[in-house]
DNA sequence: ACACCACTTAACCTATTGTTTTTGAACGTA
DNA sequence: TACGTTCAAAAACAATAGGTTAAGTGGTGT
């Protein structure tokens, strides 16, 4: 969660993940893709029929929510079928988590916190 | 259409909104600004300092993640002072807990993360 | 007034993304 | 075998993203 801070350590493998997850996640395609394999596994074609643009875009957007780790795909005959994988979702909401914790009175109060008792010095 | 999070009971703005949230989410020097803004506010300049690339790139990371709520910036006298607005963030959060098939995040990573760089001075 | 400082904007370049249409491979079925 | 279906890959193209340098804006200090 801190991987990304070149002032603190940096650790690249969680920040690439994270980078393809966003990205992925900021398509409002991509993200209803997400929605309607909530509430069920579904083959290619069938998530492609509620949306106006082609099947071969279609196809796209499942390729990059496949490779951010948010879907798993799986050939069974003829038909591949996609399935929702919640734990790449987990990890940047735990990302984000760290940013939402604290009500905003609070996070003053920590800013004054270090001011005075650390000086900054982070 | 299936345009939005239905289950979340989401409106259209709402996914405008979560697209600039997410897109500005998906870059690692961003996430890296928004982490430094977690300690203390900054001046543009200060937040660029640590990042090889020039100041005129820092500014425009910053006019993404304004634009996308994730931070303010009020100016006083010449400088331009950075703080988080973590409110954004919580409504993206809120958008993945619906895909809460993952545990609902009760850690609290901010705390390890000050656990961490503090050295369990708080 | 003048120079400096803290930014922002403009113009531009390059790589990537998002989309289409077309092509083609893999697979079930008749 | 032959045919229709399912899906991926390729080619082509417009739009966007992230970076640069250089110029512009506006507050500060002497």
């Amino acid at each position: 969660m801190v991987d990304d801070c070149p002032h603190l350590g940096q650790s690249k493998g969680m920040s690439h993940k994270l980078d393809s997850i966003f990205a992925a996640l900021s398509d409002p395609t991509r993200r209803a893709i997400l929605t309607m394999l909530l509430e069920d596994d579904m083959a290619v074609t069938d998530v492609a029929d509620p949306f106006e643009m082609s099947l071969a875009a279609v196809s796209k957007h499942l390729t990059i929510l496949m490779k951010a780790g948010l879907i798993a795909q799986e050939k069974r005959g003829r038909v591949k079928w996609c399935k929702l994988e919640p734990d790449a979702m987990k990890n940047a909401s735990v990302w984000m988590q760290g940013f939402g914790q604290f009500e905003p009175v609070n996070l003053d109060a920590f800013e004054r916190f270090l001011e005075t008792e650390l000086g900054g010095q982070l």
